[in-house]
RNA sequence: UGGGGUGUCGUCAAGUGGCCAAGACACAGGGUUUUGAUCCCUGCAUUCCUAGGUUCGAGUCCUAGCACCCCAGCCA
């Protein structure tokens, strides 16, 4: 495939350091080592990748080798796809394609070695007890009592667990490390697990399987690699990945770790994407919405864009999700460079052109793709019945919509310009027909006397055009980070998949190859599906749409209008219309006073102080700003007021204000509430 | 609270003691345009998790904190 370039990274940093230093005869030899129980996503891509590119750039070599230890989770099926995913991507391992089940025999050997060094014991516990032995993150483990059992009889047993003597969970390998290694990993780790199960192909051949951190590293070994590189979560494995290679003194690949990739707006373990196969989230592992290999193939990314992507992205060892919207990018990129253009209306509305003859067809020049002028060109057929985008006419124009609408005039791409005259409607309201004329003058769409138009819409002739289905894919999930939600399905993006069943497309689109990848101008990028296609039906997947700025407008306005009237419900009901509800109400306590003492305030010309009684031990001092109304305070005393018993008091320099009089208020007058009645100190108003 | 990692713009990510802290995506503004696309231009970290320190000079070195991630499968 094409040569790697060189990119900055501290995995480069470590092998030029070895190639300067002479390490491993300077060779580069890399692995990507998947297990076969499930579709391989892009997050190996960029693993696959990464290694690949490496072995390219550094003229070494690259293994595809499939690390299948655990017969109960690996298929045939998962062999097959991987193979061909990473065959797709570009990844070249010539001959070099590889199972760990090959070296069963030697890791068996290997295993013997290390019985026989006094540094392997089989151990009787069951699963439970090797767990409660080994302690937990804080409290050292113990040793099992099976630990001491002399060379012989573990070799005796071993030998005997290989022939099948012992039921599955009755025994295991473990290597003699150390219990109390602060290290879980070192704490004597399980080798090999006694397992009676059919391998998908060693067959019956074997009933005791390795584990991961025993035989990952032999795998490397054997296979002469210079670089083993994985992800993160098994830097706290290395030191066992280097215990093993150093005791059985083997040849020792270095295992470099770097962060694995996360997507925003999508999920990455294999757990997930089986659970989203499985409960029929989405219609198969490469369902077009799944970040699987298989599923972005479909969907119509190529392993150009994909290879543009995992360099842009880089590699590092912190924790990151990646922007969704780069991915996006890196796909329109290409194909907005390679992708011919076509005419295609997902949302048909009919034009009637008024002044072009009803039996006339007229074939105008369109160019494949203007930014490839080797693309060529085509003919399209122009009648007087058309389709255009629904979405391209608005009968009442909101502002900086500049398409079409009545009375105003729009380029159809490649012909003439257009007029709306009339909007024909059904009994329902909604828009059957649009009546329109065109300016013969303006054939190809250039008008003589220079008059311009603001939109150019896309259209296809009535006649002429094919229907076709087309599926809109979205993002799977509505938000950046699903795995953060309590349950991930929760948040899955309902309009992920929209299918239209009538897509009005130009004749020549008919002819398409099922995975060709086109535009839609104006609309987006579009393949047709590789599975359900059929010649001369398309069914077309979009890939991705184009940048839309008019989308965004109009999303920003919906968004604001949106919060408007939300706070319209706050602030304008009470405000502007003067209302509040009985509740509001009801949240006053407005009692019944007397006033029992009343006089000026020093050093407030506004205030007057009030005692009044409100039916409670004591009266309330309430401190009015009345004064302007009752210079002389005193003919207050002995009033009935109303008083807002439940008004936060209020500190002030004076004192305490502890509550409120009503007061009315008119042009240059302001009195207090007061009242004769039959009501006492304390009553309740309402 | 044991061990292993990581902290630089909204998101990735360069930077390996010495010009005003690369670049990409996103975002915002402008220009060109027969795709409201593409393309082009402009803007976008006085600051590198925090606090001290070393130094003529620190994102880079030292010390002490803080935050986040991984590890207790007979999964990989």
């Amino acid at each position: 495939m094409s040569t790697a370039e060189r990119q900055n990274h501290f995995i480069n940093d470590i092998i030029d350091e070895d190639l300067r230093k002479g390490k491993n005869e300077s060779r580069v030899h890399t692995r990507f080592p998947p297990e076969p129980n499930g579709y391989l996503h892009i997050g190996h891509a960029k693993s696959i990748l990464l290694n690949s590119g490496l072995a390219e750039q550094y003229k070494g070599s690259f293994n595809l080798r499939f690390d299948d230890t655990n017969p109960l989770k690996e298929e045939d099926e998962y062999v097959d796809s991987i193979i061909e995913d990473v065959r797709w991507l570009g990844a070249d391992w010539e001959d070099r394609l590889f199972f760990a089940s090959d070296y069963f025999l030697q890791m068996f050997e290997c295993a013997l070695d290390l019985i026989k060094k006094g540094l392997a014991y089989v151990d009787d516990l069951t699963a439970d007890e090797i767990r409660q032995y080994r302690g937990t993150l804080t409290e050292p483990g113990k040793d099992s009592p099976y630990r001491s059992r002399s060379v012989e009889e573990n070799t005796d047993l071993f030998l005997r667990m290989r022939k099948g003597k012992f039921a599955n969970g009755s025994k295991v390998l473990r290597a003699k490390i150390d219990m109390t290694h602060p290290n879980l990993n070192m704490r004597d780790p399980v080798m090999y697990r006694v397992l009676h199960a059919n391998h998908h192909r060693t067959g019956d051949a074997w009933c005791i399987y390795p584990m991961y951190d025993w035989a990952h590293g032999l795998e490397d070994s054997i296979e002469k690699i210079t670089h083993s590189i994985c992800t993160l979560e098994f830097e706290a494995h290395r030191p066992l990945y280097d215990w093993f290679l150093n005791s059985l003194d083997m040849y020792h690949p270095q295992q470099i770790e770097f962060a694995r990739l996360n997507l925003s707006f999508t999920v990455m373990s294999k757990r997930k994407l089986l659970q989203l196969v499985q409960e029929g989230h989405v219609q198969g592992w490469d369902d077009p919405r799944m970040p699987t290999i298989s599923g972005l193939r479909r969907r119509g990314f190529t392993p150009a864009s994909i290879r543009s992507f995992t360099e842009k992205i880089g590699v590092a060892k912190r924790d990151s999700m990646v922007d969704m919207a780069l991915l996006e990018h890196c796909i329109r990129d290409e194909l907005n460079k390679t992708a011919p253009r076509y005419m295609a209306v997902l949302n048909p509305v009919k034009v009637i052109i008024e002044n072009f003859p009803e039996d006339k067809t007229e074939w105008l020049d369109a160019v494949n793709n203007p930014e490839n002028p080797e693309a060529g060109k085509r003919r399209l057929p122009f009648t007087r019945e058309l389709y255009i985008e629904r979405e391209d006419f608005m009968e009442e124009p909101v502002k900086k919509f500049y398409r079409l609408s009545p009375g105003r005039e729009v380029r159809l791409r490649y012909a003439y310009f257009l007029t709306c005259k009339e909007v024909v409607k059904d009994a329902s309201g909604e828009i059957m027909e649009l009546i329109c004329t065109y300016d013969p003058a303006t054939k190809s769409g250039n008008s003589p006397d220079g008059r311009k138009v603001k939109a150019t819409l896309h259209w296809v002739s009535a006649q002429h055009s094919k229907t076709v289905e087309a599926r809109l894919y979205d993002r799977l999930f509505s938000v950046e980070n699903p795995v953060a939600e309590e349950n991930f399905l929760d948040v899955l993006n309902r309009d992920s998949l929209k299918v239209i069943s009538n897509v009005q497309v130009e004749p020549a689109l008919g002819e398409i190859n099922a995975g060709e990848t086109v535009q839609f101008e104006r609309m987006g990028y579009f393949i047709a599906d590789t599975v359900e296609s059929r010649s001369g039906i398309p069914v077309f997947n979009r890939t991705v749409t184009l940048k839309d700025a008019w989308a965004r407008l109009l999303k920003h306005t919906q968004n604001t209008s949106k919060q408007k009237p939300a706070k319209k419900k706050k602030e304008v009901v009470p405000e502007e219309k003067g209302m509040i509800t009985i509740d509001d109400f009801s949240k006053i306590d407005l009692r019944v006073g007397r006033v029992v003492e009343a006089g000026l305030v020093e050093g407030a010309d506004r205030l007057i102080r009030l005692m009044v009684d409100i039916g409670e031990d004591a009266p309330r001092q309430i401190f009015a700003g009345i004064r302007s109304a009752y210079q002389n305070p005193a003919i207050l005393v002995g009033k009935d007021v109303l008083v807002v018993a439940n008004l936060k008091p209020r500190k002030m320099k004076f004192g305490l204000s502890q509550g409120m009089v009503l007061a009315g208020s008119g042009e240059d007058r302001l009195a207090v509430a007061s009242f004769l009645s039959e009501l006492q100190p304390g009553d309740i108003v309402r």
